[in-house]
DNA sequence: GCTATCACG
DNA sequence: GACGTACGTGATAGCC
C-alpha cells in the first residue's frame, strides 16, 4: 500500500484522543497497575478504543489512513485572543494526569499517527486534516463527541460518536444546532459555551442562535441589521455585545489552514509491530487485551504474573524492598545541560517528586537553596541553588560555593514542568514549597501531597511527618537532619552546609516522598477515602496557601500599649501577693505557690500530682478564693501573664516587616478529627471570654478603608448531632430557630421556655456541651461544680427524654470497637486505636470516639466552605485571612461588605451540599468592624 | 524535654 | 470494686 497518495477512495479516521482520554476516565472505574499502584484506568480505555480501531482495519468500512490527535499541553493561539478562553476548566484530576504520557505511548505501541502541535489545540489538527482529505476527494470519519467540530460536516465529512457508536453526518448536525455544519460557528458564537468559557450573548441559547441565524441567513447579516430584531432586549444585547460575540466567533472557528509538517500520506494506516505492541500492554498489566491482540497477530500471549493477595493494612511488609536506598546514586545537578536531563526525564513520566531546601522554616520570609527531583524510587537529584562557600576564607564567607547553576536560571527551567497540568508534582507537605516556590515566581500545579494522604489513611493511628511515615511504611531511617545543622548557638542554616552533604540528605526526601507516593496511592482507593482526600485535603492546600499569604494587620502600638498597662498591673498584684504571703517567691511557678499556698500558709485541699507537687490549677484556687485572698491574687496574675507573654508580647515578634502583618500557618493534618491547627503563632486561640482579653483583638485590624468582617456557624455541632442521632425535638427546634438550650432545659426539667432563667438554662447548655463530648457524670459535676450524683442524675434524665442520643452514643462506639475507626458524614476516617484498650484508656477512647465523628463533620463543612470560597468572592475585593474551627474572617472595602456576606454566606450555610443533605440547616451569623473585637 | 497552666472552638 | 474521666488544639514558663 505504501507510496499511495491520499485522494478518491481513500478513508482517513481522525480520532480525537484528548476528548477520548477524559471521556474514558469519567466513564471507567478507576483501576490501577496491580504491581505498583499506577493508575491506569483511562489508558486501558483508551487502548480498547484503539484494539477495535485496529479490528476495523480488516473490516468492510476500513480506514486506509488513521492518525490520533492529542492537545499540546499548555496555552493555545485562542488565549492571546482571550485570556479566559477555558479559564473555568479545573485541573486534570491527579491521577490522570500520569496516564497522558501513557496513551500517547499506546498510541505508537498501536504503530498508529500520533500527532500534536504547540500552540494549537487537537480540534484545529483535525481541521486542517479534514479539510485536506475533502479538498482531495476522499472520505474523513472524526471519532470524537466534541460539538465544536461538527462544524466540518459535510462533502465526505462524518463524525462518530465512539461511545455510544453513533454517527453523525449533515442532518445529525441541524438535529443538534438547528442550523448545517456551514452555520454552526454562527450559533456557536452566539450559544457562547461554558465548558470552554466562551462568552457568546448573554441570554442566548442554542435554541435562539439558530432561530436568529436562520431568519438573517448568517452571523454577519444579523449582526449588521441587529436593528430589526423585535424583541427589545434581545436587539440590545446584540448591538451592545458585538464586540464579544465577534470574539467568540473567532474562538469556536476552528483553524483549517495550519501549517503541518507531515501529509496525509504520513498516516497510512499500518500493522502494529507484535513486539512493540505486546511488550507494551505486558508492561501495562493488561490481560484481557494482551490475550486478544495476541490472537489477532497470531502470537503467543505473553504470561502476567497474577495479582499479590490484597495488601495488608499495616504496610510495613509490603514495602517496595525491590529497590534499596542508595544515597551514593543521587546525583547533584551543577549546570543546566544535566538539568535539562531531568526536565525531559520528568516529562516523559508525567510526575516529578518535589522538595525545597530553605534557609529556615517560616515560607513567608526564607530563602530557597536547593531543589530535589525524583521521578522513580531510587533515581533522585539535587540541585544545589544558594549554598554559601565556608567561612574559613576571609572573602569567601558571603560568597557561593562554585558549582552551582543560577538561581534563576534553574527556576526559569522548572517553571514549565511545575506549572505543566499534564506533570503531577508530589510533595510531602507540599503547602510549604508551593509557598516558597510562589514567591520566586512559580505556581506549581496539579500537587500531590504524601502527608495529606497519610492523613486521609491513617488519621489517629500515627503523626504525618516525613521520617515517621519512612520508618513505618517504607522500612527506612532517613538520614537525620541534626549533623549537618548542629542545635543550639552553633546551629547553621542550610544553606551553610556543604554541598556534597547536602545532596544525599535532599536527594533522599524526594526520593522517599516518591515511594511513598506510590505506598499510599492504591491505598486511598482499598480504604475508601479517595473522595475525602480529593475534596476535602488536596483543594485546600491553595486556599489555605492564600490565606496564609493574606495574612492580618495587627497595630503593634495597641499591643505594647496593653502590654506596659498589664505589666504595671501584674507588678501591683505580685507586691500584694508577696506580703499576703509574707515572703517573696516566684509567682509563676507553680511548684513554689504550692508551698505557699498548702505548707507555709496551710490551706486546706492540697493535692498532689504524680511528681509530688501541689496542684496550683484555677479551679483549685478559685475554691480556696473563698478562705484567703491571696489566691485570687494569683488568678488575676495569672491571667495577666498569660495575656502579656502568649500574646500582646509574642504577637509583636510575628508582625512580617514586609507587610506589617502576621501571618499564621495551619497544620492541615494538626488534629485527628478534621480540625485544621494554627501555629507561628496560633490565631485560633486569641482571647474572647474574659473582658480583658477580648480587648487584644483590637488590635486585629483592617487596612484604612476595609473592614473586618466574620461569619461563624451557629451552634454547628448541635445541629450535626441532631441530624446524625435523628433526634426530631432538636431538629424541629432549629428548624424554627427557637433557643436550643432553653428548650433543652425546658425538655428536662419540665420549665416552661417563658418561665425559664439563666441558671437553668446555664445549667443545660453545660449537658448539651457534655453530650458533644461524651458526657460523664464526672465531668459534669465538675464543670458544674454541683454533686456527682446530681450530676448523674442530669445526665440520667436528658437520656430519658432523647432516647435517640444515648442509641448514638452507644453505636458509634459499636463500630469503633469493631473497626477501629469512626467516620464523618463525609466519610473521613479517624482511628480509635485504643478503643478495645482496658483500663482508663477505654474511656478516653471511648469519648473520642463520640467525639469524632461530631467535630469531624463540622470541621469537613467549613472545609468545603472553604473549597468554594475563592471561586464564591473571585468577583469581590475580599480576602479571606482566618479560620477558627467554625467562623471565617475576612476584609473587605465597605463598599463590598453587604455582597461579601451575601455570598460568603451562601457558600457556607449550603457547604454540606450535595455531597450529605443535612436534616437541620445551617445558620451563619455575620458581624464586622475595624477590628476583630467589633467584627466578631 | 517534660509538666503545668491556660488561651480558643 | 477500683480506676480516674468531659472533646480537640498551641504557647509559655518553670524546672530538670
Amino acid at each position: 500500500m505504501s507510496g499511495t497518495t491520499f485522494g478518491k477512495g481513500c478513508h482517513l479516521h481522525l480520532i480525537d484522543g484528548s476528548a477520548f482520554i477524559f471521556r474514558a476516565y469519567h466513564a471507567l472505574p478507576p483501576l490501577t497497575r496491580k504491581s505498583d499502584g499506577l493508575p491506569i484506568g483511562a489508558v486501558a480505555g483508551f487502548c480498547n478504543m484503539l484494539f477495535k480501531q485496529v479490528e476495523d482495519n480488516k473490516g468492510p468500512d476500513a480506514p486506509t489512513h488513521v492518525a490520533v490527535i492529542f492537545d499540546h499541553s499548555g496555552m493555545s493561539f485562542r488565549n492571546e485572543m482571550y485570556d479566559q478562553y477555558k479559564a473555568n476548566r479545573p485541573p486534570a484530576p491527579e491521577d490522570l494526569v500520569p496516564q497522558f504520557p501513557l496513551t500517547r505511548e499506546a498510541t505508537k505501541a498501536f504503530n498508529i499517527a500520533c500527532k500534536e502541535v504547540e500552540g494549537f489545540e487537537a480540534d484545529d489538527i483535525i481541521a486542517t486534516l479534514a479539510c485536506q482529505a475533502r479538498a482531495a476527494g476522499g472520505r474523513v470519519t472524526i471519532i470524537s463527541s466534541d460539538k465544536d467540530l461538527m462544524q466540518l460536516v459535510g462533502g465526505g465529512v462524518e463524525m462518530l460518536d465512539a461511545m455510544k457508536n453513533k454517527r453523525i453526518d449533515s442532518d445529525g448536525v441541524v438535529e443538534k444546532f438547528g442550523v448545517g455544519p456551514d452555520r454552526v460557528v454562527d450559533v456557536q458564537a452566539l450559544a457562547g459555551d461554558s465548558v470552554d468559557n466562551v462568552p457568546g450573548a448573554p441570554g442566548i441559547g442554542i435554541k435562539t442562535a439558530a432561530l436568529l441565524i436562520n431568519e438573517f441567513g448568517s452571523l454577519e447579516e444579523l449582526l449588521d441589521r441587529a436593528e430589526e430584531i423585535k424583541q427589545p432586549k434581545r436587539r440590545q444585547t446584540l448591538i451592545e455585545m458585538r464586540d464579544q460575540i465577534e470574539l467568540s466567533k473567532k474562538l469556536v472557528q476552528l483553524d483549517c489552514d495550519m501549517e503541518l509538517d507531515f501529509t496525509l500520506d504520513d498516516l497510512e494506516v499500518m500493522e502494529p509491530d507484535a513486539d512493540t505492541l505486546m511488550t507494551f500492554l505486558t508492561e501495562m498489566e493488561f490481560r484481557t487485551l494482551s490475550k486478544r491482540m495476541a490472537d489477532r497477530l497470531g502470537v503467543e500471549a505473553p504470561a502476567i504474573p497474577e495479582a499479590p493477595a490484597a495488601a495488608p493494612v499495616s504496610a510495613a511488609a509490603e514495602a517496595p524492598e525491590a529497590v534499596p536506598f542508595d544515597k551514593d546514586k543521587y546525583e547533584c545537578v551543577r549546570d543546566a545541560a544535566a538539568l535539562q536531563v531531568w526536565v525531559d526525564r520528568i516529562r516523559e513520566r508525567g510526575w516529578v517528586a518535589v522538595d525545597t531546601e530553605t534557609t529556615g522554616l517560616d515560607e513567608m520570609v526564607v530563602d530557597l537553596v536547593g531543589i530535589s527531583l525524583c521521578v522513580e524510587a531510587g533515581e533522585a537529584c539535587y540541585i544545589p541553588l544558594a549554598h554559601k562557600a565556608g567561612g574559613d576564607d576571609l572573602f569567601g564567607g558571603e560568597g557561593l560555593s562554585e558549582g552551582q547553576m543560577p538561581l534563576e536560571e534553574a527556576v526559569a527551567m522548572l517553571k514549565d514542568v511545575l506549572e505543566d497540568p499534564a506533570v503531577l508534582k508530589i510533595g510531602q507537605n507540599m503547602k510549604y514549597d508551593a509557598k516558597i516556590l510562589h514567591r520566586y515566581g512559580v505556581d506549581v500545579a496539579p500537587i500531590d501531597d504524601t502527608m495529606l494522604m497519610s492523613y486521609a489513611l491513617h488519621a489517629g493511628l500515627h503523626g504525618h511527618g516525613m521520617d515517621a511515615l519512612s520508618e513505618r511504611y517504607l522500612d527506612h531511617t532517613p538520614i537525620p537532619i541534626k549533623p549537618l545543622l548542629g542545635s543550639g548557638k552553633s546551629a547553621i542554616t542550610f544553606d551553610r552546609v556543604p554541598i556534597e552533604d547536602a545532596v544525599p540528605y535532599a536527594a533522599e526526601d524526594a526520593d522517599i516522598t516518591l515511594r511513598l507516593w506510590q505506598a499510599f496511592k492504591p491505598q486511598l482507593h482499598q480504604e475508601r477515602v479517595t473522595t475525602v482526600y480529593e475534596t476535602l485535603e488536596r483543594p485546600l492546600v491553595p486556599v489555605l496557601a492564600e490565606m496564609e499569604r493574606n495574612g492580618i494587620k495587627v497595630d503593634r502600638d495597641t499591643l505594647s500599649r496593653m502590654s506596659n498597662a498589664f505589666a504595671q498591673k501584674m507588678a501591683g498584684l505580685e507586691a500584694e501577693i508577696h506580703e499576703l504571703a509574707a515572703e517573696t517567691f516566684n509567682v509563676g511557678s507553680p511548684a513554689q505557690l504550692g508551698e505557699i499556698l498548702f505548707d507555709k500558709m496551710g490551706l486546706e485541699g492540697g493535692k498532689r500530682g504524680k511528681n509530688g507537687k501541689y496542684s496550683t490549677g484555677a479551679d483549685i484556687l478559685e475554691d480556696l478564693a473563698t478562705e484567703h485572698d491571696l489566691p485570687r491574687r494569683v488568678l488575676d496574675w495569672r491571667q495577666l501573664s498569660k495575656l502579656k507573654s502568649t500574646y500582646t508580647d509574642a504577637l509583636q515578634d510575628h508582625i512580617n516587616p514586609d507587610t506589617g502583618r502576621v501571618h499564621t500557618s495551619y497544620a492541615q493534618t494538626g488534629a485527628s478529627t478534621g480540625r485544621m491547627a494554627s501555629t507561628d503563632p496560633n490565631l485560633q486561640n486569641i482571647p474572647v471570654r474574659s473582658e480583658e482579653g477580648r480587648r487584644i483583638r483590637e488590635a486585629f485590624v483592617a487596612e484604612e478603608g476595609n473592614v473586618l468582617l466574620s461569619l461563624d456557624y451557629s451552634q454547628i455541632e448541635l445541629r450535626i448531632l441532631a441530624h446524625m442521632a435523628g433526634i426530631e425535638t432538636l431538629q424541629q427546634a432549629f428548624a424554627e430557630g427557637q433557643d436550643i438550650h432553653a428548650l433543652t432545659a425546658s425538655e428536662m426539667f419540665g420549665v416552661p421556655l417563658e418561665e425559664m432563667t439563666p441558671e437553668i438554662r446555664r445549667q443545660a447548655k453545660a449537658i448539651n456541651f457534655g453530650v458533644i463530648y461524651g458526657i460523664s457524670g464526672f465531668g459534669l459535676a465538675r464543670n458544674l461544680r454541683i454533686p456527682r450524683k446530681d450530676a448523674q442524675g442530669f445526665i440520667d434524665r436528658y437520656f430519658e427524654r432523647f432516647p435517640g442520643i444515648r442509641k448514638y452514643m452507644d453505636s458509634t462506639v459499636e463500630f469503633a470497637k469493631e473497626h477501629g475507626y469512626v467516620q464523618t458524614l463525609f466519610g473521613r476516617k479517624i482511628h480509635t486505636a485504643e478503643i478495645n484498650a482496658k483500663g482508663p484508656k477505654a474511656g478516653f477512647a471511648k469519648r473520642a470516639a463520640i467525639n469524632a465523628p461530631i467535630q469531624g463533620t463540622a470541621a469537613d463543612v467549613i472545609r468545603r466552605a472553604m473549597i468554594r470560597m475563592p471561586g464564591a468572592i473571585a468577583h469581590l475585593p475580599a480576602r479571606m485571612l482566618l479560620q477558627v474551627h467554625d467562623e471565617l474572617l475576612f476584609e473587605v472595602p465597605e463598599a463590598a461588605v453587604e455582597e461579601t456576606i451575601a455570598a460568603a454566606r451562601e457558600v457556607m450555610e449550603n457547604a454540606a451540599d450535595p455531597a450529605v443533605h443535612l436534616d437541620v440547616k445551617l445558620v451563619v451569623d455575620a458581624g464586622r468592624g475595624k477590628n476583630w473585637a467589633e467584627a466578631h
